[in-house]
DNA sequence: TAAGGTAATTACCTTTAGGTAAGCACATTG
DNA sequence: CAATGTGCTTACCTAAAGGTAATTACCTTA
């Protein structure tokens, strides 16, 4: 696979350049509310390192998602602002924090009815299914 | 980083275990139409290999978002659909596709605009943004 | 009996993502 | 003048993700 070639033009692939990092989605999460700077992403971000930080602001700045401004001030001070398109990924990241709520909520009520760890579960998730598997 | 404790917990972290694999957003997206067969979901995804497949199709499984149905027929024939739970992925993925369409239009309207590449783009875009760049 | 299809599994390897830690430039404060 | 803060960069390394290709088991059809 000549690692480019999925990419182009493909809607999925696109998109997930964005969103499939492992800090991307906290990231222009944390920006949506305020500008931010390096630091205050850096502290905002539980264990996210420098060199990652860095690199995802860049690749962002360099998609027009994020907007990048230095004041000239000292000590210096970066500021980082999603720009207009990095404000239309909101309402997917929305989403996708959404589900993310809501299902760790299911899974933690699933978890504490532990009488019977998954037989019962699984008893009640066949009730709910009406179509029986012929395994 | 334990690569647990960050997982436990977190949104983000959860919903990424199911929408960040290079494939896994594709094979949820192409159930969500009809349930398929191992083979039909390698023929439709390219490039996938048969351990990957296998892979996410176990994980998907094990997590309840999908539904695996063993017919005991000849040739073998295995059916993969949505659970309930994985139904609710696909307004996330909707959402995530849609973007990446959208976003490669606009790429794309970009990059067609090239009579002189960048700063004619650039001087459009510092139009549309009113605040000025102290760098 | 050989060939072909389905649904895998496995060992091995490459690529990519991400973490660690050190260093740098520049300015301020004590 | 040393220490501190900000915003980086770099070299090096580990771990995770993913690809390749061979193999298996089972059944059917030619």
């Amino acid at each position: 696979m000549s690692s480019e070639a999925l990419y182009v033009g493909c809607p999925v692939q696109h998109a997930r350049q964005f969103l499939s990092g492992k800090w991307q989605i906290a990231i222009i999460w944390h920006l949506k509310t305020q500008p931010s700077r390096f630091v205050d992403l850096r502290n905002i971000l539980p264990g996210i390192s420098e060199k990652v930080l860095t690199q995802e602001l860049r690749f962002f700045e360099e998609s027009g998602i994020v907007q990048k401004e230095v004041f000239v001030c000292s000590p210096a001070k970066v500021e980082y602002r999603l720009t207009t398109q990095g404000l239309t990924l909101i309402p997917v990241i929305q989403h996708i924090i959404q589900w993310g709520y809501t299902n760790l909520q299911e899974e933690k009520a699933k978890r504490s009815m532990s009488s019977t760890p998954t037989s019962v579960i699984d008893e009640l998730e066949a009730m709910q299914v009406p179509e029986r598997n012929q395994e």
